[in-house]
DNA sequence: CCTACCGATCGGTAGG
DNA sequence: CCTACCGATCGGTAGG
């Protein structure tokens, strides 16, 4: 029916990575059976053998296929400035922008880490990391003038500071009191511009007034 | 045998949460069988079914038992420093001594994701809660300005900047490039205090002399 | 707290 | 001789 490019077999293994990809997400890997994952992709239990040796080499595929970073660093990439200021402002917002509001970045991510205690994080680091080092490239290109700190250090704490922030937005959510999570976003980039550009730079940070002078908690 | 003050059934229960523990980070949560905790246990596989309703009872108890955040907030409120810089940088140092090398401080939670979709996690934000206002109070009355941040976000960005260092380390580790770990911490402290306090104060960094000037990655 | 089991389902494989 | 898939069942384990 679709896709007539494709072979038929091509066709099968693409709808079985589709199926798991789907249920993976929503039930997790052990919520999901071999079973769940033939009957969304419309065949028998035993053809998925055909095309993959076991339920690792699915969940496998899908890790890579759906490479959290396949989105994110490419959006980084892509972000535009001509100031560091203004570069990292909008590589931030490209990043999370590209992360989304749901989950899914981390849950294949965690089972990853769960199921496969972490054993493919050094490979799939290994393959982003020229990536890595062009946005490096890209911050330092900008006007505007640094700190004394290692450049690959910087990146590593930007990634850092807005997955964070990533995802405590989206596994803590709305149960944050509303003191931690008005305009987050926009003080961690004036926390972290502050943090690595010289001083007497101008953050142009939103106004936040009301917290002008706060000295203690009792307003919590 | 052992702790002649507690009866036989607290013992007993003790030992499957012992065993639980001991084999949910070995092995993950599907990995381990409650026939692996009831043998490790000393109890028959029917005796567990006396003390927890099931198996995600028993990991529940765990993740409660050995919540990370028992030993790390403390860590953190029991940090020492005159001056925020002080406090900080020491706050910085408890917390990742807190942590600890093993990634056991990461399992318990990644398995709280991936099996239970992070349901707990908002329940476990707001037993912690109190401790980060205390946290977040104690930074506050040391000597030093602040610049204009709501203080919850600081807070909010402290942890999360180094909890990313604290994942990087673990998961990543000594895959790392050179020139992203070496000194990365202290650099982490400079970024973070540079970025929460008035500018024109002495950040006290080590130096970083061969970093100096550079303004591109071709040394990588 | 044990022995002895249950209904069901697991991931994976058989021959055709 | 291939790709793609079937109905049936393998040895073991799940929580209870």
């Amino acid at each position: 029916m679709s896709d007539l490019t494709s072979t038929r077999g091509e066709r099968t293994q693409a709808e079985i990575l589709k199926a798991a990809h789907r249920q993976f997400l929503e039930r997790g890997y052990h919520g999901t059976s071999m079973r769940d994952i033939a009957r969304e992709a419309g065949i028998a239990l035993g053809g998925i053998y055909n095309h993959f040796a076991s339920k690792e080499d699915i969940f496998l595929a899908v890790f890579i296929e759906h490479h959290p970073y396949r989105d994110v660093l490419p959006a980084m990439n892509a972000a535009q400035g001509e100031t560091i200021e203004a570069f990292v402002r909008d590589a931030a917002a490209q990043m999370l922008d590209a992360l989304g509001e749901s989950q899914d970045f981390l849950n294949l991510t965690f089972i990853e880490l769960v199921e496969f205690k972490g054993q493919h994080i050094p490979q799939l680091f290994e393959s982003i990391f020229p990536q890595i080092l062009e946005f490096a490239q890209r911050m330092v290109e900008g006007q505007g003038e640094l700190r004394s700190v290692p450049l690959p250090i910087l990146v590593r704490a930007f990634i850092g500071l807005f997955i964070s922030y990533y995802m405590t937005e989206t596994l803590i959510g709305r149960q944050l009191p509303d003191e931690m999570q008005r305009n987050a976003l926009d003080h961690f980039v004036d926390i972290y511009l502050h943090g690595i550009l010289k001083d007497s730079i101008n953050t142009g940070e939103t106004p936040v007034g009301e917290w002008q002078g706060v000295t203690n908690l009792d307003s919590l």
